[in-house]
DNA sequence: TGCCCCTTCCTGAAAATTCAGTCAAGGGTT
DNA sequence: AACCCTTGACTGAATTTTCAGGAAGGGGCA
């Protein structure tokens, strides 16, 4: 397809990646696009709409490069590793996601609207995640099992956002975060 | 100080934790500070220039208010727990406080002029926190120290995205960095 | 004391800018 | 023709920013 709609779309998850979900003006997006601004409103009706689709769109791409780890890893903690460090690379896919994925978290603290979603997406996450942690442990409860996959989302969050606002060297962060993981197995 | 210069950062506070950064609106912070928007233009120059001033005001209150905590603490541990847990409190001020640090470090990924100021109180408040944690484990390396000092400061800025965006409820936020605290000191 | 000058703080009003969203119309395909 | 896609030219409303000037207070000085 290289269809407007999917090429508005592509340039919408862009223009977000640089300019944020609250910093992304309809004109601009046209320029990134190569298309008048009548014709997003015509594809999308208004900005929620732009919004909206993209969202979605991002969620989707998201889906399915996180699905595509190995199918049938031979080393569950390896694999977890994997999973988690997947987000904290610098490709402009990942580097587009996370930014979203913040300006998500960001937006919901004023806009309740969008707290279902992020939270349905969030229990997902944090759901594999003590699956995999299970795998890797099997010994433990599943109850410590959800409470270290709770810790290890919310600090990749926080290393994410630390990395993408420039605080925090990429490969420090992913550093930090393979010791997390150590220190949460170590406990199990 | 009841000098309206002050006044106006208080207010601003106050209008960044209920409409995040980019929702202030310069005629909305001159209501709330029962100023004229030309006092605003006058002392801050422009709406970057408050952004500016405002996070200085903000990581200075938090500072203060992180360091007030009792002198001569009698246990290390205890200490550490309840400077962390600090943050994590459904007060007007630490949620105001809370609210805007989020939102700053939103922006920050968009706006670098805000990191570098930004940069500075993450490493004050980090190096802070390796500091109790080498009161609290006086055996552990000074690397260790700060490496535990980045991940727990990271994980209670992604719970605390996550209470404040509504998805983790704050007793169960707490509860996960009481044990985080746990894994990493038993880890020291 | 009374007067002048200078600075700081502050305001109302208006100008300038930014942005989402609209509309009438054109080209291509079936 | 009927339909889909697309555009340039605009508009109205919201917001930021500028500006001319006023009130209040201090210092020097006749």
């Amino acid at each position: 397809m290289s269809d407007r709609r999917t090429a508005i779309l592509k340039a919408a998850t862009r223009v977000i990646a640089r300019r944020g979900v609250r910093g992304l003006r309809v004109e601009e997006l046209s320029a990134e696009a190569g298309v008048s601004t009548s014709l997003i409103y015509y594809h999308f009706t208004d900005r929620a709409g732009i919004l909206r689709r993209t969202l979605e769109f991002i969620t989707e791409r998201a889906r399915r490069y996180t699905a595509e780890r190995d199918p049938d890893a031979v080393d569950p903690r390896a694999d977890l590793e994997q999973a988690l460090l997947l987000e904290l690379q610098d490709t402009p896919e990942v580097r587009e996601n996370s930014t979203a994925w913040g300006e998500l978290r960001a937006s919901a603290v004023f806009e309740p609207g969008l707290r279902e979603d992020l939270a349905k997406a969030t229990t997902t996450w944090v759901h594999a995640t003590a699956e995999l942690l299970g795998r890797a442990r099997p010994l433990g409860t599943a109850t410590a099992h959800a409470a270290a996959a709770e810790r290890l989302t919310a600090l990749l969050e926080g290393l994410s956002m630390r990395w993408l606002s420039g605080t925090l060297p990429l490969e420090h962060a992913r550093e930090l975060l393979r010791q997390a993981i150590d220190v949460e197995l170590r406990q199990l």
